[in-house]
DNA sequence: TATATAAATTTGTATGGACATATTTTTTTA
DNA sequence: TAAAAAAATATGTCCATACAAATTTATATA
């Protein structure tokens, strides 16, 4: 970390830089497992004969990348062996995960309340004969007669007071319970696939039997990980496009050498 | 900034914390638009009368939240006016988006340079006529006979040496293309609809004519936003199922007070 | 042996100064 | 006038120091 040390690499970087990488590649070696803590600041400042802000540098680096953690008056510890993510969807709100949500209106078909058989069970994680909110409804956009999608949503009994918002709610559910209620959604799995039209549906999204349909599943999750809310979807794949970018993040740091 | 004007905030956090708040708000208010610059680092010192260092802690914040860049030599430059993505899908490499490309090996049918006709130079971005290599193939996992995907490739001719790599690599060719040139792809659009398979790739998928099928394009941009990469994918709809999780960032930072 | 108290440790915040490096602006030169 | 050189400006890196706040460890007390 010195001069002399610094002479042999081709390109030197800034020291906090050098620094980072060693400890970058310490951790990778196994140097420092996952839960274990790093030298404090004051014995890598000694070790490299650097400054504290130096080596504060180099630490925020290890922090920004989610290889360490740091706590105040506790110390410095190994979170992950690689850094995070390099690619992210980027989503400003839910509502851009159901795209047309904001434009489209729900009318709603029936509404129930139902218990949890096998199939409901295991889609929500939930136990056999659990009490879920069932929500059918066809979603429009504003001027067009022709749904785009035909809808079906399980809210679980807690927040089953949303009931009164969803008719005609130009806004997705999920939405609605993160207003009414102190319940933050941190996790959203979506399973897209292909389909033919369930027959009992075709008339409702006004397509002819045997017509593709876009199938989307999606559980909002909360903190705990517990399913509060499904929604099964089926879009008319001639009017019905699901589309996204994902991008790469823009990282300043070297990740490996 | 100072201790009277501090007095009147119920709880007084660290001074870079109140400077980068009230940062934040002037830009938010307009005060300083997206493209303008900000004070500069000895301005905002002598200003709020606070060392360079607190104020580089303030001016940090703001760049990690994105909502400012900074350039050695030139300054501070507002880039948004709100903090960015609220969720994100986290993918690790490309290979993610690709789900299966891990697995799943390509049996290349065709390999062709083509022109741009219409349609295809819509969607690649480029001019009439632009020669682009053509790979057409179907996707198979190890050990499994009917095929998970026909799958049409368009690469940019200036990546076309990456020919001789695609046969039977269980590998994205995304991730080729990266590999044997220093192209990093930064963007990712994708968009997914259902369809009804065409005839001409029942028979290769091994699916009844009339089948569901889930049409999956996706466009690879450089840094430039420049097409260098367009995928085409049929999928049959009992065979395939694309699925993704979105998570919700952890804001370390408030947001908006 | 628990429990409260004090001390030591460790990271967080903040100041002041110095020089490096990239960029922009001004001045000089051809 | 246009290009090159110099000066001024702005952010980046680095040092030394001080005190604050949270946590852990050691000590004293019941």
């Amino acid at each position: 970390m010195n001069g002399a040390e610094q002479s042999h690499s081709s390109k030197s970087s800034s020291r906090y830089v050098q620094l980072s990488d060693t400890l970058k590649k310490e951790i990778a070696g196994g140097q420092y497992p996952v839960g274990s803590r790093l030298p404090t600041e004051h014995q890598l400042c000694k070790k490299y004969n650097i400054s504290r802000h130096t080596v504060r540098e180099a630490l925020r680096r290890l922090k920004e990348l989610g290889l360490v953690s740091r706590r105040q008056g506790s110390g410095t510890v190994v979170e992950s062996v690689e850094p995070t993510a390099t690619y992210v969807q980027s989503i400003q709100s839910l509502e851009d995960i159901v795209q047309h949500a904001q434009e489209a209106k729900l009318s709603v078909i029936t509404t129930e309340t139902v218990e949890a058989d096998q199939w409901l069970s295991q889609q929500l994680g939930c136990q056999w004969g659990d009490r879920w909110l069932r929500v059918e409804g066809v979603r429009r956009v504003a001027g067009q007669q022709e749904p785009i999608s035909w809808t079906e949503i399980y809210i679980h009994d807690d927040f089953s007071g949303v009931k009164q918002y969803i008719k005609n709610a130009p806004r997705a559910i999920s939405a609605l319970i993160q207003e009414h209620y102190d319940e933050p959604i941190t996790e959203v799995k979506q399973k897209i696939s292909a389909v033919t039209a369930p027959d009992h549906i075709t008339k409702m999204l006004k397509v002819l039997p045997g017509a593709p349909a876009l199938s989307i599943i999606r559980q909002y999750r909360n903190n705990a990980g517990e399913v509060i809310l499904l929604s099964l979807s089926m879009h008319p794949g001639e009017r019905y496009m699901y589309s996204m970018s994902i991008n790469k993040v823009k990282n300043s740091f070297t990740i490996g050498d």
